[in-house]
DNA sequence: AAACGGATGGGCT
DNA sequence: GCCCATCCGTTTG
């Protein structure tokens, strides 16, 4: 018989329609997936941020503009920006629709399609592919993806950790979930609310 | 190991 | 004009 391994079921949309610390913690260990004419990619999840309405910090909390608007639109769409002129940041919306919140991706565990992250980040050293926001939006290849796209259907997909073929043997074991301050802000620095798996050696920084 | 500065362009006051 | 949810190479301790 069978194993029901490959079935690639994107994470449901409920799942994104919760607070957003809660989606950011879980999102942890998940799967990023992206299929391209030259290939797939993926990788696990293993640092986020959370960005919330009333924190000076997220590109929503003052009202929506054309630049964060998918930021309003449904949860469990993509919302990518421009960011020191040269890279892009990837998030995740979440909450319900309207309220402007979302999950940044900060860092993957590359899992698949590692040569071909090596040959978008122009470097073969593993932990320097996908350490950073700018960096995993290089490796996946996802700068090109359109804001507001659905993360349910592809060609960018997030998985569940036990949905995915080539989770086992490959990846490094899940840990606790470490709780910090956010990096590369001033305003509302203080604020825990960056997620990472403990001890994860793919993570932007300590 | 940590600190620093340059690249580079859109958004916002 | 200044501010960035960054990265990388170079310099400094």
């Amino acid at each position: 018989m069978t194993r029901m391994v490959g079935s690639l079921k994107p994470l449901p949309a409920p799942f994104y329609d919760r607070p957003t610390t809660e989606v950011a913690r879980d999102l942890l260990g998940t799967v990023l997936v992206h299929d391209t004419p030259d290939g797939r990619a993926a990788g696990r999840i293993v640092e986020t941020e959370a960005y919330l309405r009333d924190d000076p910090a997220c590109h929503a909390a003052r009202g929506m503009t054309s630049r964060n608007e998918a930021m309003f639109g449904p949860p469990g769409r993509s919302y990518i920006y421009l960011i020191y002129g040269m890279y892009h940041c990837f998030n995740v919306v979440t909450a319900p629709s309207g309220v402007g919140e979302a999950v940044l991706i900060r860092a993957l565990e590359p899992l698949a399609g590692i040569p071909l992250m090596a040959r978008r980040r122009g470097t073969d050293k593993p932990k320097a592919l996908c350490s950073g926001p700018g960096k995993l939006v290089i490796a996946m290849g996802i700068a090109r993806v359109p804001n507001g796209s659905d993360l349910r259907k592809g060609p960018l997909l997030i998985l569940p950790p036990e949905s995915f073929p080539w989770h086992a043997g490959g990846g490094t074991p899940l840990r606790n979930i470490k709780v910090t301050t956010r990096i590369g802000i001033t305003r509302a620095a203080h604020l825990p609310l960056r997620f990472y798996l403990e001890g994860n050696p793919y993570i932007s920084r300590k």
